[in-house]
DNA sequence: CTGAGATGTAAGCCTCCGCTTACATCACCG
DNA sequence: CGGTGATGTAAGCGGAGGCTTACATCTCAG
Protein backbone atom coordinates (compact mmCIF):
# COMPACT_ATOMS: atom_id res chain seq x y z
CA UNK A 1 0.00 0.00 0.00
CA UNK A 2 2.63 3.02 0.66
CA UNK A 3 4.92 1.34 -1.54
CA UNK A 4 2.88 2.44 -4.44
CA UNK A 5 5.09 4.69 -6.00
CA UNK A 6 6.44 2.39 -8.92
CA UNK A 7 5.57 3.19 -12.22
CA UNK A 8 5.94 -0.01 -13.61
CA UNK A 9 5.94 -3.18 -11.65
CA UNK A 10 7.25 -5.96 -12.93
CA UNK A 11 5.71 -7.48 -15.64
CA UNK A 12 4.29 -11.00 -14.51
CA UNK A 13 1.21 -12.57 -16.39
CA UNK A 14 -0.36 -14.87 -13.22
CA UNK A 15 -0.23 -11.73 -10.67
CA UNK A 16 -2.12 -9.50 -13.51
CA UNK A 17 -4.83 -12.46 -13.66
CA UNK A 18 -4.63 -13.10 -10.04
CA UNK A 19 -5.35 -9.28 -9.85
CA UNK A 20 -7.90 -9.25 -12.27
CA UNK A 21 -9.72 -11.83 -10.66
CA UNK A 22 -9.64 -10.67 -7.01
CA UNK A 23 -11.14 -6.76 -8.49
CA UNK A 24 -13.63 -8.90 -10.21
CA UNK A 25 -14.76 -10.77 -7.16
CA UNK A 26 -15.10 -8.05 -5.45
CA UNK A 27 -17.09 -6.20 -8.41
CA UNK A 28 -19.56 -8.68 -9.21
CA UNK A 29 -20.37 -9.05 -4.97
CA UNK A 30 -20.72 -5.39 -4.94
CA UNK A 31 -22.85 -4.47 -7.72
CA UNK A 32 -24.24 -7.49 -9.47
CA UNK A 33 -23.06 -9.19 -12.95
CA UNK A 34 -24.69 -6.65 -14.97
CA UNK A 35 -23.42 -3.54 -12.88
CA UNK A 36 -20.13 -3.67 -13.26
CA UNK A 37 -18.19 -2.99 -16.42
CA UNK A 38 -15.04 -4.54 -17.78
CA UNK A 39 -13.40 -1.14 -17.22
CA UNK A 40 -14.31 -1.14 -13.73
CA UNK A 41 -13.01 -4.69 -13.55
CA UNK A 42 -9.74 -3.15 -15.05
CA UNK A 43 -9.33 -0.21 -13.37
CA UNK A 44 -9.66 -1.56 -9.73
CA UNK A 45 -7.04 -4.21 -10.56
CA UNK A 46 -4.58 -1.32 -11.54
CA UNK A 47 -4.36 -3.29 -15.35
CA UNK A 48 -4.93 -2.58 -18.97
CA UNK A 49 -8.76 -3.69 -20.05
CA UNK A 50 -7.48 -5.16 -23.07
CA UNK A 51 -5.35 -7.84 -20.93
CA UNK A 52 -8.82 -8.60 -19.13
CA UNK A 53 -9.87 -10.63 -22.88
CA UNK A 54 -6.53 -11.75 -23.31
CA UNK A 55 -5.92 -13.94 -20.32
CA UNK A 56 -10.22 -14.44 -19.37
CA UNK A 57 -11.56 -14.31 -22.81
CA UNK A 58 -14.64 -12.52 -21.87
CA UNK A 59 -16.76 -10.86 -19.62
CA UNK A 60 -18.99 -13.50 -18.71
CA UNK A 61 -16.09 -15.99 -18.89
CA UNK A 62 -14.74 -14.26 -16.48
CA UNK A 63 -17.51 -14.61 -14.43
CA UNK A 64 -17.47 -17.98 -14.82
CA UNK A 65 -14.18 -18.33 -13.50
CA UNK A 66 -14.99 -16.30 -10.20
CA UNK A 67 -17.94 -18.27 -9.51
CA UNK A 68 -16.07 -21.61 -10.00
CA UNK A 69 -13.28 -20.68 -8.05
CA UNK A 70 -15.37 -19.49 -5.41
CA UNK A 71 -17.30 -22.26 -5.49
CA UNK A 72 -15.20 -24.89 -5.00
CA UNK A 73 -14.70 -23.95 -1.37
CA UNK A 74 -18.35 -23.47 -0.54
CA UNK A 75 -19.66 -26.75 1.14
CA UNK A 76 -16.07 -27.72 2.25
CA UNK A 77 -15.13 -30.66 3.98
CA UNK A 78 -17.19 -30.14 7.21
CA UNK A 79 -18.84 -33.10 8.45
CA UNK A 80 -22.56 -32.92 7.58
CA UNK A 81 -23.84 -31.84 11.17
CA UNK A 82 -21.41 -28.86 10.48
CA UNK A 83 -22.31 -27.26 7.15
CA UNK A 84 -25.05 -25.05 8.07
CA UNK A 85 -23.53 -23.65 11.49
CA UNK A 86 -20.26 -23.06 9.14
CA UNK A 87 -21.90 -21.84 5.85
CA UNK A 88 -23.99 -19.24 8.45
CA UNK A 89 -20.70 -18.54 10.17
CA UNK A 90 -19.00 -17.70 6.81
CA UNK A 91 -21.99 -15.74 5.87
CA UNK A 92 -22.41 -13.66 8.99
CA UNK A 93 -18.96 -13.19 9.03
CA UNK A 94 -17.89 -9.17 9.45
CA UNK A 95 -15.10 -8.96 6.66
CA UNK A 96 -18.14 -10.00 3.84
CA UNK A 97 -17.51 -6.00 2.74
CA UNK A 98 -13.71 -7.90 1.67
CA UNK A 99 -15.76 -9.85 -0.43
CA UNK A 100 -14.77 -13.76 0.62
CA UNK A 101 -17.87 -15.17 -0.73
CA UNK A 102 -21.29 -14.24 -1.89
CA UNK A 103 -20.29 -14.12 -5.96
CA UNK A 104 -22.47 -16.60 -5.82
CA UNK A 105 -25.12 -13.93 -4.89
CA UNK A 106 -24.56 -12.05 -7.80
CA UNK A 107 -24.68 -15.15 -9.91
CA UNK A 108 -28.80 -15.43 -7.87
CA UNK A 109 -29.26 -11.47 -8.67
CA UNK A 110 -27.93 -11.97 -12.76
CA UNK A 111 -29.78 -15.19 -13.09
CA UNK A 112 -32.21 -16.36 -16.06
CA UNK A 113 -30.01 -15.74 -18.28
CA UNK A 114 -26.48 -17.64 -18.29
CA UNK A 115 -27.06 -21.30 -18.90
CA UNK A 116 -23.23 -21.68 -17.11
CA UNK A 117 -24.20 -20.15 -13.82
CA UNK A 118 -27.53 -22.08 -14.01
CA UNK A 119 -25.12 -25.10 -13.67
CA UNK A 120 -22.97 -23.60 -10.81
CA UNK A 121 -26.44 -22.75 -8.81
CA UNK A 122 -28.11 -26.07 -9.46
CA UNK A 123 -24.65 -27.92 -8.77
CA UNK A 124 -24.47 -25.84 -5.23
CA UNK A 125 -27.99 -27.02 -4.67
CA UNK A 126 -27.57 -30.12 -5.35
CA UNK A 127 -24.25 -30.35 -2.95
CA UNK A 128 -26.08 -28.93 0.16
CA UNK A 129 -29.08 -31.17 -1.13
CA UNK A 130 -27.13 -34.24 -0.66
CA UNK A 131 -25.42 -33.47 2.68
CA UNK A 132 -28.05 -31.39 4.39
CA UNK A 133 -30.43 -34.14 3.64
CA UNK A 134 -28.60 -36.36 5.19
CA UNK A 135 -29.71 -34.36 8.61
CA UNK A 136 -33.15 -35.62 8.39
CA UNK A 137 -35.17 -38.45 7.91
CA UNK A 138 -38.93 -36.42 6.81
CA UNK A 139 -39.89 -37.73 3.55
CA UNK A 140 -39.88 -34.09 2.52
CA UNK A 141 -36.26 -33.97 3.03
CA UNK A 142 -35.52 -32.23 -0.77
CA UNK A 143 -37.70 -29.72 0.44
CA UNK A 144 -36.70 -29.40 3.38
CA UNK A 145 -33.32 -28.49 2.52
CA UNK A 146 -34.79 -26.09 -0.11
CA UNK A 147 -36.10 -23.98 2.62
CA UNK A 148 -33.05 -24.08 4.41
CA UNK A 149 -30.96 -22.68 1.44
CA UNK A 150 -33.55 -19.91 0.76
CA UNK A 151 -32.98 -19.12 4.73
CA UNK A 152 -29.54 -18.74 3.73
CA UNK A 153 -29.78 -16.44 0.14
CA UNK A 154 -32.38 -14.51 1.90
CA UNK A 155 -29.56 -13.51 4.77
CA UNK A 156 -26.63 -12.90 2.11
CA UNK A 157 -28.86 -10.75 0.32
CA UNK A 158 -30.45 -8.46 3.26
CA UNK A 159 -26.96 -8.56 4.80
CA UNK A 160 -24.76 -7.65 1.32
CA UNK A 161 -26.91 -5.79 -0.98
CA UNK A 162 -30.00 -4.68 1.30
CA UNK A 163 -28.03 -3.92 4.53
CA UNK A 164 -30.96 -4.53 6.85
CA UNK A 165 -30.29 -2.87 10.29
CA UNK A 166 -30.44 -4.57 12.84
CA UNK A 167 -29.26 -7.47 11.01
CA UNK A 168 -25.87 -6.37 9.46
CA UNK A 169 -24.46 -5.06 12.68
CA UNK A 170 -26.21 -8.06 14.82
CA UNK A 171 -23.67 -10.21 16.29
CA UNK A 172 -22.83 -13.28 14.02
CA UNK A 173 -23.20 -15.17 17.47
CA UNK A 174 -26.43 -14.64 18.48
CA UNK A 175 -28.05 -14.58 14.61
CA UNK A 176 -26.44 -18.17 14.02
CA UNK A 177 -28.34 -19.12 17.34
CA UNK A 178 -31.34 -17.78 16.34
CA UNK A 179 -31.39 -19.51 12.93
CA UNK A 180 -30.15 -22.32 13.55
CA UNK A 181 -32.42 -23.32 16.74
CA UNK A 182 -35.56 -22.50 13.93
CA UNK A 183 -34.04 -24.39 11.42
CA UNK A 184 -33.20 -28.13 13.61
CA UNK A 185 -37.40 -27.56 13.85
CA UNK A 186 -37.23 -28.15 9.62
CA UNK A 187 -34.20 -30.64 10.00
CA UNK A 188 -34.93 -32.63 13.09
CA UNK A 189 -34.93 -36.30 13.14
CA UNK A 190 -37.75 -37.91 13.40
CA UNK A 191 -38.60 -37.35 16.86
CA UNK A 192 -37.00 -34.35 18.24
CA UNK A 193 -33.33 -34.57 17.78
CA UNK A 194 -32.18 -30.75 18.04
CA UNK A 195 -28.65 -30.56 17.80
CA UNK A 196 -27.49 -27.21 17.72
CA UNK B 1 -57.84 -11.58 -27.47
CA UNK B 2 -59.97 -12.52 -30.51
CA UNK B 3 -60.94 -8.91 -31.44
CA UNK B 4 -57.54 -8.02 -32.27
CA UNK B 5 -57.69 -6.90 -35.62
CA UNK B 6 -58.27 -3.14 -35.52
CA UNK B 7 -55.36 -1.43 -36.57
CA UNK B 8 -55.51 1.79 -34.15
CA UNK B 9 -56.86 1.46 -31.05
CA UNK B 10 -58.95 4.35 -29.68
CA UNK B 11 -56.54 7.22 -28.56
CA UNK B 12 -56.53 6.84 -24.63
CA UNK B 13 -53.56 7.94 -23.07
CA UNK B 14 -54.46 6.31 -19.19
CA UNK B 15 -54.85 3.20 -21.24
CA UNK B 16 -51.60 3.27 -22.06
CA UNK B 17 -49.94 4.49 -19.60
CA UNK B 18 -51.72 1.55 -17.93
CA UNK B 19 -50.40 -1.20 -20.40
CA UNK B 20 -46.62 0.63 -20.30
CA UNK B 21 -47.07 -0.25 -16.28
CA UNK B 22 -48.32 -3.61 -16.40
CA UNK B 23 -46.06 -4.51 -19.13
CA UNK B 24 -42.94 -2.80 -17.03
CA UNK B 25 -44.05 -4.86 -14.05
CA UNK B 26 -43.94 -7.86 -15.76
CA UNK B 27 -40.42 -7.71 -17.08
CA UNK B 28 -38.87 -6.05 -13.99
CA UNK B 29 -39.76 -8.87 -12.47
CA UNK B 30 -38.73 -11.18 -14.81
CA UNK B 31 -35.57 -10.41 -16.07
CA UNK B 32 -34.80 -7.36 -12.91
CA UNK B 33 -34.26 -3.72 -13.73
CA UNK B 34 -30.78 -3.86 -15.38
CA UNK B 35 -32.00 -6.61 -18.06
CA UNK B 36 -34.81 -5.09 -19.26
CA UNK B 37 -34.91 -2.13 -21.98
CA UNK B 38 -37.68 0.31 -22.35
CA UNK B 39 -37.87 -0.75 -25.82
CA UNK B 40 -38.76 -4.21 -24.84
CA UNK B 41 -41.69 -2.57 -22.28
CA UNK B 42 -42.62 -0.71 -24.75
CA UNK B 43 -42.86 -3.51 -27.56
CA UNK B 44 -44.64 -5.34 -24.88
CA UNK B 45 -46.82 -2.84 -24.54
CA UNK B 46 -47.93 -2.52 -27.70
CA UNK B 47 -46.84 1.32 -27.61
CA UNK B 48 -44.43 3.52 -29.34
CA UNK B 49 -41.44 3.41 -27.20
CA UNK B 50 -41.20 7.34 -27.15
CA UNK B 51 -44.33 7.14 -25.02
CA UNK B 52 -42.90 5.96 -22.16
CA UNK B 53 -40.70 8.70 -21.65
CA UNK B 54 -43.81 10.88 -22.13
CA UNK B 55 -45.55 9.68 -19.38
CA UNK B 56 -42.51 8.58 -17.28
CA UNK B 57 -40.06 10.68 -17.88
CA UNK B 58 -37.30 8.21 -17.44
CA UNK B 59 -36.57 4.17 -17.04
CA UNK B 60 -36.10 5.04 -13.59
CA UNK B 61 -38.82 6.50 -12.65
CA UNK B 62 -40.93 4.29 -14.06
CA UNK B 63 -39.47 1.82 -11.96
CA UNK B 64 -40.39 3.79 -9.00
CA UNK B 65 -43.76 3.74 -10.19
CA UNK B 66 -43.92 0.13 -10.49
CA UNK B 67 -42.68 -0.18 -7.00
CA UNK B 68 -44.59 2.05 -4.85
CA UNK B 69 -47.73 0.95 -7.11
CA UNK B 70 -46.92 -2.48 -5.85
CA UNK B 71 -45.63 -2.11 -2.74
CA UNK B 72 -48.76 -0.41 -1.34
CA UNK B 73 -50.68 -3.22 -1.41
CA UNK B 74 -48.09 -5.41 0.43
CA UNK B 75 -48.13 -5.22 4.26
CA UNK B 76 -52.11 -5.12 4.05
CA UNK B 77 -54.57 -4.57 5.78
CA UNK B 78 -54.30 -8.11 7.62
CA UNK B 79 -54.10 -8.64 11.02
CA UNK B 80 -50.53 -8.85 12.51
CA UNK B 81 -51.18 -12.61 13.32
CA UNK B 82 -52.35 -13.03 9.35
CA UNK B 83 -49.31 -10.89 7.92
CA UNK B 84 -46.89 -13.49 7.91
CA UNK B 85 -49.24 -16.40 7.03
CA UNK B 86 -50.77 -13.93 4.01
CA UNK B 87 -47.61 -12.73 3.18
CA UNK B 88 -45.88 -16.51 2.36
CA UNK B 89 -49.62 -17.95 0.54
CA UNK B 90 -48.92 -14.96 -1.63
CA UNK B 91 -45.92 -15.47 -2.36
CA UNK B 92 -46.15 -19.09 -2.98
CA UNK B 93 -49.36 -18.80 -4.84
CA UNK B 94 -48.81 -20.39 -8.81
CA UNK B 95 -49.80 -17.33 -10.39
CA UNK B 96 -46.46 -16.01 -9.56
CA UNK B 97 -45.11 -15.66 -12.78
CA UNK B 98 -48.31 -14.04 -14.13
CA UNK B 99 -46.33 -11.17 -12.11
CA UNK B 100 -48.52 -9.72 -9.64
CA UNK B 101 -46.08 -9.66 -6.43
CA UNK B 102 -42.23 -9.55 -6.97
CA UNK B 103 -41.33 -6.43 -8.47
CA UNK B 104 -39.83 -5.41 -5.18
CA UNK B 105 -37.09 -8.79 -5.91
CA UNK B 106 -36.30 -7.11 -9.21
CA UNK B 107 -35.33 -3.68 -6.69
CA UNK B 108 -33.43 -6.36 -4.54
CA UNK B 109 -31.74 -8.16 -7.43
CA UNK B 110 -30.81 -4.66 -8.62
CA UNK B 111 -30.39 -3.08 -5.51
CA UNK B 112 -27.57 -0.60 -4.16
CA UNK B 113 -27.33 2.08 -6.77
CA UNK B 114 -31.06 3.49 -6.36
CA UNK B 115 -31.36 5.61 -3.71
CA UNK B 116 -35.73 6.00 -4.37
CA UNK B 117 -35.66 2.20 -4.18
CA UNK B 118 -33.72 1.91 -1.60
CA UNK B 119 -36.25 4.04 0.28
CA UNK B 120 -39.32 1.76 -0.35
CA UNK B 121 -37.07 -1.14 0.21
CA UNK B 122 -36.04 0.58 3.58
CA UNK B 123 -39.93 1.35 4.26
CA UNK B 124 -41.44 -2.39 3.66
CA UNK B 125 -38.82 -3.06 6.02
CA UNK B 126 -40.08 -0.86 8.39
CA UNK B 127 -43.65 -2.23 7.67
CA UNK B 128 -42.73 -5.70 8.59
CA UNK B 129 -40.48 -4.70 11.33
CA UNK B 130 -43.49 -2.65 13.32
CA UNK B 131 -46.21 -5.61 12.21
CA UNK B 132 -44.29 -8.23 12.86
CA UNK B 133 -42.22 -7.50 15.85
CA UNK B 134 -45.54 -6.89 17.87
CA UNK B 135 -45.41 -10.93 17.66
CA UNK B 136 -42.93 -11.21 20.23
CA UNK B 137 -42.13 -9.64 22.95
CA UNK B 138 -38.31 -10.56 22.79
CA UNK B 139 -35.65 -7.82 23.08
CA UNK B 140 -34.27 -8.87 19.85
CA UNK B 141 -37.49 -8.48 18.29
CA UNK B 142 -36.29 -6.63 15.08
CA UNK B 143 -33.35 -8.75 14.34
CA UNK B 144 -35.69 -11.78 14.81
CA UNK B 145 -38.28 -9.72 12.51
CA UNK B 146 -35.50 -9.40 9.74
CA UNK B 147 -34.53 -13.08 10.09
CA UNK B 148 -38.19 -13.48 8.90
CA UNK B 149 -37.89 -11.08 6.46
CA UNK B 150 -34.71 -12.68 5.12
CA UNK B 151 -36.35 -16.10 4.96
CA UNK B 152 -39.59 -14.52 2.81
CA UNK B 153 -36.73 -12.66 0.49
CA UNK B 154 -34.89 -16.39 -0.02
CA UNK B 155 -37.56 -18.15 -1.11
CA UNK B 156 -38.40 -15.25 -3.54
CA UNK B 157 -35.41 -15.99 -5.07
CA UNK B 158 -35.19 -19.70 -5.25
CA UNK B 159 -38.63 -19.44 -6.45
CA UNK B 160 -38.66 -16.71 -9.45
CA UNK B 161 -34.88 -16.26 -9.89
CA UNK B 162 -33.65 -19.64 -9.18
CA UNK B 163 -36.30 -21.49 -10.26
CA UNK B 164 -35.63 -24.21 -7.65
CA UNK B 165 -37.31 -27.76 -7.43
CA UNK B 166 -38.71 -29.34 -5.59
CA UNK B 167 -39.47 -25.73 -3.94
CA UNK B 168 -41.75 -24.33 -7.13
CA UNK B 169 -43.70 -27.48 -7.81
CA UNK B 170 -44.65 -28.15 -4.04
CA UNK B 171 -47.31 -27.92 -2.52
CA UNK B 172 -48.16 -24.18 -1.08
CA UNK B 173 -49.70 -25.20 1.95
CA UNK B 174 -47.12 -27.68 2.85
CA UNK B 175 -44.32 -25.17 2.49
CA UNK B 176 -46.27 -22.83 4.18
CA UNK B 177 -46.80 -24.70 7.44
CA UNK B 178 -43.47 -25.66 7.67
CA UNK B 179 -41.91 -22.39 6.97
CA UNK B 180 -44.18 -21.23 9.81
CA UNK B 181 -43.66 -23.97 11.92
CA UNK B 182 -39.74 -22.87 12.04
CA UNK B 183 -40.31 -18.81 12.30
CA UNK B 184 -42.85 -19.54 15.07
CA UNK B 185 -39.34 -20.34 17.52
CA UNK B 186 -38.83 -17.13 16.44
CA UNK B 187 -41.74 -14.83 16.69
CA UNK B 188 -42.94 -16.85 19.86
CA UNK B 189 -43.54 -15.33 22.74
CA UNK B 190 -41.92 -14.91 25.97
CA UNK B 191 -42.14 -17.55 28.21
CA UNK B 192 -40.25 -20.42 28.21
CA UNK B 193 -36.82 -18.73 26.75
CA UNK B 194 -35.31 -22.00 25.93
CA UNK B 195 -32.20 -21.41 23.72
CA UNK B 196 -29.80 -24.53 23.63
C1' DC C 1 -66.23 22.66 -39.32
C1' DT C 2 -62.00 23.99 -37.68
C1' DG C 3 -58.15 24.95 -35.07
C1' DA C 4 -55.40 23.62 -31.19
C1' DG C 5 -53.92 20.59 -27.85
C1' DA C 6 -53.49 15.69 -26.90
C1' DT C 7 -51.78 11.42 -28.50
C1' DG C 8 -48.93 8.51 -31.46
C1' DT C 9 -44.81 7.60 -34.55
C1' DA C 10 -40.24 7.43 -37.08
C1' DA C 11 -35.88 8.51 -36.93
C1' DG C 12 -31.86 9.25 -34.95
C1' DC C 13 -28.52 11.31 -31.39
C1' DC C 14 -25.22 10.19 -27.92
C1' DT C 15 -23.05 7.69 -24.56
C1' DC C 16 -21.61 3.51 -22.64
C1' DC C 17 -19.75 -0.90 -22.97
C1' DG C 18 -17.96 -5.33 -24.69
C1' DC C 19 -14.40 -6.43 -27.48
C1' DT C 20 -10.46 -5.97 -31.11
C1' DT C 21 -6.48 -4.30 -33.28
C1' DA C 22 -2.10 -2.41 -33.98
C1' DC C 23 1.53 -1.19 -31.76
C1' DA C 24 5.11 -0.27 -27.82
C1' DT C 25 7.86 -2.24 -24.31
C1' DC C 26 9.85 -5.60 -21.56
C1' DA C 27 12.43 -9.96 -20.25
C1' DC C 28 14.73 -13.69 -21.26
C1' DC C 29 17.53 -17.03 -24.14
C1' DG C 30 20.88 -17.80 -27.60
C1' DC D 1 24.37 -8.00 -26.79
C1' DG D 2 20.28 -8.74 -30.06
C1' DG D 3 16.10 -10.39 -31.32
C1' DT D 4 11.88 -12.92 -30.30
C1' DG D 5 7.94 -14.09 -27.71
C1' DA D 6 5.48 -12.49 -23.69
C1' DT D 7 3.37 -8.66 -21.59
C1' DG D 8 1.30 -4.09 -21.56
C1' DT D 9 -1.03 0.02 -23.82
C1' DA D 10 -3.79 3.34 -26.75
C1' DA D 11 -7.17 3.88 -29.71
C1' DG D 12 -11.18 2.84 -31.64
C1' DC D 13 -15.10 -0.19 -33.76
C1' DG D 14 -19.81 -1.66 -33.61
C1' DG D 15 -23.82 -2.22 -31.44
C1' DA D 16 -27.10 -1.61 -27.66
C1' DG D 17 -29.80 1.21 -25.10
C1' DG D 18 -31.63 5.54 -22.84
C1' DC D 19 -33.57 9.48 -24.36
C1' DT D 20 -34.99 13.45 -27.76
C1' DT D 21 -36.80 15.63 -31.69
C1' DA D 22 -39.72 16.68 -35.42
C1' DC D 23 -43.53 15.52 -37.24
C1' DA D 24 -48.21 13.05 -38.29
C1' DT D 25 -52.68 12.09 -36.72
C1' DC D 26 -56.52 12.11 -33.85
C1' DT D 27 -60.20 14.28 -31.02
C1' DC D 28 -62.81 17.49 -29.04
C1' DA D 29 -64.25 22.27 -27.58
C1' DG D 30 -66.12 26.29 -29.53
Amino acid sequence: MTSEAPEHRRRDASATKAALLRAAQELFTERGYERTTVRDIADRAGVNQALLFRYFGTKEELFHVVLATESRVLIAESPAEQVLARTLAKMLSRDMDAAQDGVWLAALRSSGHDSAADAIRKQLGEDYTRVLGSLTDAEDADLRVDLVLAWIVGLGMLRTVVRKEPLVSADPGAVARLVLRAMSVLLERAETEPDC
